[in-house]
DNA sequence: GCCCAGGTGAAGC
DNA sequence: GCTTCACATGGG
């Protein structure tokens, strides 16, 4: 039998358009109504309104774990804010980012998608990802009078694309990796379905065996995709968040700041690092009319 | 023009 | 071991 076109589920302590817009995943659009996206083979469209998500499909679905897990809606936020440290970064970062969540998001998307990201602003990579989609991607259904939308290409699919058709996708020298991993996952050679199951630091070897992918883009598919709360990717953000809110802007070293990540940040350290990422880019920096003023005037 | 962006790998000391 | 550099591309 099938179900319907749309659900509606309680929110609580769920910041939606954050989470959806902090740099974890890279394809969700502001429509002006809600958020639309593709979660593997399904359009589907969100709106969050006083704790009430509203979920629109364009085909009838009876099983809606597809959507809960990957929001995560079952777990509780307070529990987790809970294991933060009591310091003054902290408390200052949760405050900036109330109902901040993670996603558990499908692993070949996200690692292929964090392959792009190096040395890349959130916004590129989007429009990375929007292009590879769009050109590789099988087209999904749409409800009627809605633009067209593709699946995110499979891992067999992109390892059969010319690396030059890769870089006329505007991911520059990231086309050798992408290419390189998505032929290592399409061959069963690195089994992402098996990585989800071992001890955190043996998915983390797996992960690193792949071209383009360091500790902190393994990291980032260990959290993201996987959930491994240990995971604690550092990138320029949370480097430039902890040298200022920890260590009087000293410069520390990588490893040891990974040890320190680990006894500090407790249980849910992965949490916390999204908190302070999105805590110290989006900090409010002075207006820009304030600056051309000052511009102007001097 | 310049610096920077959810980095990595390789070469040089 | 650690430091430095190339790698594409676009935004501010």
């Amino acid at each position: 039998m099938p179900g319907p076109l749309f659900n509606i589920f309680p929110l609580l302590d769920y910041n939606l358009s954050m989470t959806l817009s902090s740099g974890q995943a890279f394809r969700w659009q502001w429509c002006g109504q809600g958020w639309i996206g593709v979660l593997g083979t399904r359009w589907v469209r969100l709106q969050a309104r006083e704790e009430l998500l509203t979920a629109e499909v364009a085909e009838p679905v009876a099983d809606w774990h597809w959507l809960t897990d990957y929001l995560q809606l079952g777990l509780n936020l307070t529990e987790v804010l809970r294991t933060f440290p009591d310091d003054e970064p902290m408390r200052a970062a949760v405050a900036a980012c109330r109902g901040l969540r993670l996603l558990r998001q499908e692993p070949w998307e996200c690692l292929a998608s964090f392959i792009l990201s190096s040395t890349k602003q959130i916004v590129q990579i989007q429009q990375i990802v929007a292009v590879l989609c769009e050109r590789y991607g099988e087209p999904v259904a749409v409800p009627s009078g809605h633009p067209p939308a593709w699946g995110f290409p499979s891992p067999a699919r992109l390892a059969a694309v010319a690396e030059a058709e890769l870089r006329a996708c505007k991911m520059g020298f990231r086309a050798r990796y992408l290419l390189s991993t998505a032929r290592r996952v399409a061959s069963g050679e690195c089994d992402l379905s098996r990585l989800g199951q071992l001890p955190v630091e043996h998915a983390r070897a797996e992960l690193l065996k792949l071209p383009g992918v360091g500790r902190k883009i393994a990291d980032c598919v260990l959290l993201f995709a996987y959930g491994f709360q240990p995971a604690f990717p550092v990138d320029v953000w949370v480097m430039k968040a902890l040298r200022e809110l920890y260590f009087s802007r000293r410069n520390v070293n990588e490893k040891w700041l990974h040890r320190f990540a680990a006894k500090h940040f407790g249980p849910n350290a992965g949490y916390a690092q999204q908190y302070l990422f999105h805590y110290i880019r989006t900090r409010r920096l002075p207006r820009k009319t304030a600056r051309a003023t000052t511009k102007a005037g001097s």
